[in-house]
DNA sequence: CCTCAGTTGCAAACGGGTCGCATCTAGGAT
DNA sequence: ATCCTAGATGCGACCCGTTTGCAACTGAGG
C-alpha cells in the first residue's frame, strides 16, 4: 500500500532564506516543529512544541506563522472531517497529493496516494477549466480494525 | 456494485416519520428550507429562512437540527475551502457525490460530477480495506472567467 | 385528553482564531 | 561595529460560529 513519499526538498527554513522572508528565534522554533513532526499536528499542539523549543512563543504567532506558511504553499490545511472538534490540522506539503481517511470508530487516520486522484485532478482541469491550486480529499469510515464493531 | 438507492432524494420529512422521529413545527421550518435550497447555505442563513417561515425558531435549534440531520445521513456538511470564514455549509445528500471546486478570486462554488472520482472510492475501498460512510473533496483554484487575472 | 420523553428558547459558556497596539529585533545600510 | 527601521512579537481583548444547561413547552401514543 504506497504511502506519501517524505522526501521533500529543502528545509522550511531554506526556503523562508530563498524569499527573503525575515528569520525570527519564534518561526525558527514552530518551522523545526513543523519539519520534524511525522503526524498532523493542530495549532495548539504545534504551539506546545514550539514552546519547549523557546518558551517565549506565543499563541498568536502560531496563527500568523502557520499563515504564512500556507501563503507560502509550504503547508496544506486539513479538517480531517473534525472527528476531533472544530479545529485545523497542518502538515508539509509534500510533492505529491494525498488522501485522507479517517476512522470514525478509533480516530485513526491514514494517507493514501492515488493515481487515480491525479487523474480526477487533471480531468477537473480540463473539463471544468479550472486552475487547481489546492484539493482536499477527505474521507470519513471504517479501517479495517473496526469494520467488525459496527 | 453501485449501493442499491433505496431512497430517492425526496421528502426530508418522510425520512423523519419512517424512522419515527418527532416532528415539531421548528423542525418542518428547518426541513423545508433546507428541501427547497438550490445553494449551500451556512446556518445563520438557514436560520433567517427558518424564521420567515415559523419566527419562533431558535439558533441552536438549527443547530440541533443540522446535526440530527447530519447523523441520519440526509445531508452533508461543507467547509468550501473556507473562503468565507471559518464556518460550515449544508446541503442535501444527493444520491451521487460531487466535487466542490471553489474560485479563490471571485469567490464562486461549482459542483462536478465524476466517473472518475466514483473509481478512486472503490480504489479506497479496495486497496485499504476501508469502508468509506462520507467523503468530501474539495478544490481550490481560479475559475475560468478569473484564471486570466493574477 | 393525559402524560412524559423528547424538544425548544434563552442566555451563558466555549474555543479556535484574529486584531490593535506598544515594544522589540533582524539584518541591511552606514 | 553601530544604527535604523520595516517587520515581527507578546499580550490581552475581541470575534463569531457553535455548544450546553436548564426550565418551560409540546407532540403523539395510550
Amino acid at each position: 500500500m504506497p504511502l506519501p513519499q517524505t522526501e521533500i526538498p529543502g528545509r522550511l527554513q531554506a526556503h523562508f532564506a530563498e524569499r527573503g522572508i525575515r528569520m525570527t528565534q519564534q518561526r525558527r522554533a514552530i518551522l523545526s516543529v513543523m519539519e520534524t513532526a511525522n503526524k498532523h499536528l493542530d495549532a495548539s499542539r504545534i504551539l506546545r512544541k514550539a514552546q519547549k523549543l523557546d518558551p517565549s512563543v506565543d499563541r498568536s504567532t502560531v496563527y500568523r506563522t502557520l499563515q504564512l506558511l500556507k501563503r507560502q504553499g509550504l503547508i496544506d490545511e486539513l479538517d480531517l472531517m473534525h472527528i476531533h472538534g472544530e479545529g485545523h490540522y497542518y502538515e508539509r506539503k509534500l510533492n505529491r497529493d494525498h488522501i485522507h481517511m479517517a476512522c470514525l470508530r478509533c480516530g485513526r487516520i491514514m494517507e493514501f496516494v492515488s493515481d487515480i486522484f491525479e487523474e480526477l485532478k487533471k480531468q477537473v482541469e480540463k473539463d471544468c477549466r479550472f486552475r487547481i491550486v489546492v484539493s482536499r480529499l477527505e474521507i470519513g469510515g471504517y479501517c479495517t480494525a473496526c469494520r467488525g464493531a459496527k
